[in-house]
DNA sequence: TTGGGTGCAAAGCGTTTGCAATAAT
DNA sequence: ATTATTGCAAACGCTTTGCACCCAA
């Protein structure tokens, strides 16, 4: 269960699993880096905004999320402590943020797929 | 003198040079990258924020200013149509941005100098 | 039980918009 | 005269804050 692993980064600062932060952590298990008006909309009133923006600057606090600086936004996603080191693909047209499947020679494979897709990777991160 | 150049881009796009638009371009001269915040606040109260929001809207889409995406906020300068071509350095802790003078060699030296001053360059632009 | 955590409502920023007044051609 | 441009004030979206209530340890 992952929750074990976020209790105890958790306990060891002093704070506690409550039924939010569960909430939030489950809302970034297994997905691309999303905006909090994702995380939001996706709480469906579950939670209030502000729990989940103190919840999110917790975790990137704790190392539990990782801000990701895209144009003159922001996306968040788990951090490496809860899954492996990827790379992401940013439409610098619509916004689209999607991880890239871990693995070796991504750096190749960042620009080679770009290459064939008529795009040119601006950044890589 | 800076405004014929200024007043012909305008006119080829049937957009008139205003007494507005002079002082934001004079704001934007010899200047490294400021933020709509530090425009605002030097424009005096000469100007309204909305049209100092407007002018540099027109600025960027006719190619005379350039915005930069630094972290998750934004700066702008006046494009290499006013000013030669250059980098920027840009302080992650503290969000100061300056220029560095134009030359060649630039990508080295940026590197060399962020080695001499013990910072590691995180993008360059 | 008690301090940390939450929801709610309100405020705070940076930015945009509607509109009537003004200035440019 | 006609159209573009401006200032003002209000609205906006995103984010933060104050505070009383609530819940996890």
């Amino acid at each position: 269960m992952h929750y074990d692993n976020l209790r105890a980064i958790l306990k060891k600062n002093g704070a506690s699993l409550t039924k939010p932060r569960k909430i939030v952590f489950d809302l970034l298990l297994d997905q691309d880096p999303q905006s909090m008006q994702v995380l939001i909309k996706r709480s469906e009133d579950r939670l209030d905004r502000a729990t989940i923006y103190r919840t999110i600057e917790l975790f990137e606090e704790l190392g539990i999320v990782r801000r990701l600086n895209i144009g003159w936004k922001y996306k968040v996603e788990l951090s490496d402590l809860f899954v492996t080191h990827h790379h992401h693909f940013y439409c610098t047209n619509c916004g689209t943020t999607f991880n890239l499947s871990p693995g070796a020679m991504l750096e190749k494979m960042i620009d080679s797929t770009a290459a064939k897709e008529g795009f040119s990777a601006r950044s890589r991160s």
